[in-house]
DNA sequence: TGCTGGCACTCGCACGCGCAGAGTGCCAGG
DNA sequence: CCTGGCACTCTGCGCGTGCGAGTGCCAGCA
């Protein structure tokens, strides 16, 4: 077990590297931060944690730089979660209010998450499978063509072009239409396939192929999990990330193309509260020196969809998840809202 | 007037730079490019094209790279545009007719682009404003608000919630509904302000403030250019820029978050054909060491939107004008398709 | 037992130097 | 107008050197 010293050598450690972006050695460590012990005896501390594997040195006879394992410390026990100051909060409320649709709001987010933190921000639409329904509109393209059109309580539209196996009536339409409607609306989407189900039943034989691939389109739409989409942020923030560019700089912008990848490692993210993933403990390769801080956020108060910012290892744990949490409740209280 | 071998020495010189991104000497162009004549030649002529501006050595002494206007001239005059193999044809094809929705073939349009070109690839989505209508969809959401979705021939799906004066009932809501489409539907929207103006006089007194508000809702999505969306994909590309990475990347990393600055690079491209716009030809000041080639697409003849790529100066012209104009020729079609 | 000062040692890095190689401009001759 | 030759000018690279930061270890002290 490490003493209490030996922890405050870390979490120094981990500070004069964040905002040196240098290794830092036992005698400025002294310098910097009143540790009442000699260098000497700082660098014995430091032969310990480095022994446990917290801290590592680049070369031999340089400073030393936290490990994954030792940022990991940091950010379970050396650290708490820096709160906004009061005119932070408010520059964000402002910001968010001026919104006119849920695209602009998840706009919005994604530009003060990235500038806030100055790193890359990602954010999820609401998620569809976790909402619920606000309406379900079914219009007549062609005498055998329909489009589905869905409305979600956060305001998510989906729109599907359905083909029908036979012409479909008008009155055939708004009859469909209503009864979809008194079913599903306001109901959650997981719930909807059971709901229905048995909706074709009702209709004549000649209507019936032209419900069931509606209703099966609908069910697609409320399963597909690639739609899952999502907005990225405050890439230019990458030029930040250290002096060996392109080696490192590459794997992440190929990563944050991949939306399937964005996705999975924003699902991740289990806890009720701000989630951190640090380098290795990202399964994808290319952001194996990222970190990643996540938490999900929501209308109500269940979370609907998360959010979160990518950034080097090396960052500013307390006050990132400080923004990232902050962001995600003015979020939540917009969506409420409207 | 250049002379016919000083245009083949440009040509040569901007074919061995975008190859092997160094300087090019004059010996080695004499090796490479069958001339015909000794390199001490060929230092004249080089001599000559640098007097007009159309090549520079970075420092004494080192091969000779194109200008910007040497660029110009190699595009305006000795490059054509290079046709896509069928192989690639087919791919592209293939690749696009696997599309679900609008989102869907952007999607993948920015992919395809991106991969084919080696560069950052930015696509519009089918403008609002050149596109016609196929539907107006008003919803009730609650007793004063009400839904308007808007249905693009292109497939896009614009909503708004407006909030009413007065409740509105669902006999006025239906007849509202009825006499919009039959006004609209397939309208041009730039013709639809005048196709609406009077249509709050055809209602009681008591809805006329919602009517008028839902048509100045309309309006207003028609006309909203915040509303002109586009998908960029391939930033990865960015670090087969150069060396001296940071610098140039950064802008144009920030350039690319700027919606408003793309779509007016994308604006600018007027002629029919292909547009290419070298280094500072570009407005914005980030841009000034890339390239734009772009071009238009659309489900008829006419163009709907744009679409194209940002690279660097030193770019495979013909190539990337080929893949460029491929791509858009495909999108139309299947834009026309669906 | 744990802290401290001292000391020798190890590297990385910046600096200066010299050298090779590529490329140029110019000139005289065909 | 083209060509071969020649002198010149750079850049980039490899090498050796000195400096400084930082370390590990050890003996002494509370």
């Amino acid at each position: 077990m490490l003493s209490e010293r030996r922890l405050q050598v870390l979490r120094a450690i981990v500070q004069d590297y964040v905002g040196t972006e240098e290794p830092v050695g036992s005698k400025a460590l002294t310098e910097r931060h009143s540790l009442g012990v000699s260098p000497a005896t700082v660098r014995n501390d430091m032969a310990a944690l480095e022994d446990e594997g917290y801290i590592a040195q680049p070369h031999t006879s340089a400073g030393r730089i936290p490990t994954d394992k030792g940022y990991r410390l940091f950010v379970d026990k050396l650290a708490g979660v820096k709160p906004m100051t009061a005119p932070e909060r408010r520059a964000i409320q402002n910001f968010l209010e001026g919104a006119v649709d849920l695209d602009d709001v998840v706009a919005r987010t994604v530009r003060l998450l990235a500038q806030l933190t100055r790193q890359v921000a990602v954010v999820q639409y609401p998620s569809l499978t976790r909402s619920t329904v606000r309406h379900v509109e079914l219009l007549s393209l062609a005498p055998a063509r329909l489009m589905l059109v869905l409305i979600t309580d956060t305001g998510r539209v989906e729109q599907r072009v359905v083909d029908c196996p036979a012409p479909f009536g008008e009155a055939s339409l708004a009859d469909l239409r209503a009864r979809l409607n008194s079913r599903v609306a306001n109901r959650r989407f997981a719930d909807v396939p059971s709901l229905v189900e048995d909706l074709a039943e009702a209709f004549e034989h000649e209507d019936r192929g032209t419900v069931s691939m509606v209703l099966s389109t609908l069910l697609e739409t409320l399963v597909e999990e690639n739609e899952e989409r999502l907005m990225i942020g405050g890439t230019a923030n990458l030029t930040r990330f250290g002096h060996d560019f392109p080696l490192v700089i590459r794997p992440v912008l190929e990563a944050l193309e991949e939306q399937v990848v964005l996705l999975k490692l924003l699902g991740e993210a289990k806890d009720p509260g701000v989630t951190v993933r640090i380098g290795h403990e990202n399964a994808h390769e290319g952001l194996n020196s990222t970190s990643v801080v996540s938490v999900g956020y929501g209308s109500g108060g269940e979370a609907v969809a998360k959010l979160g910012v990518v950034g080097p290892t090396r960052m500013d744990y307390p006050g990132t998840m400080g923004a990232v949490r902050a962001v995600a409740r003015y979020v939540g209280q917009i969506l409420a809202e409207s």
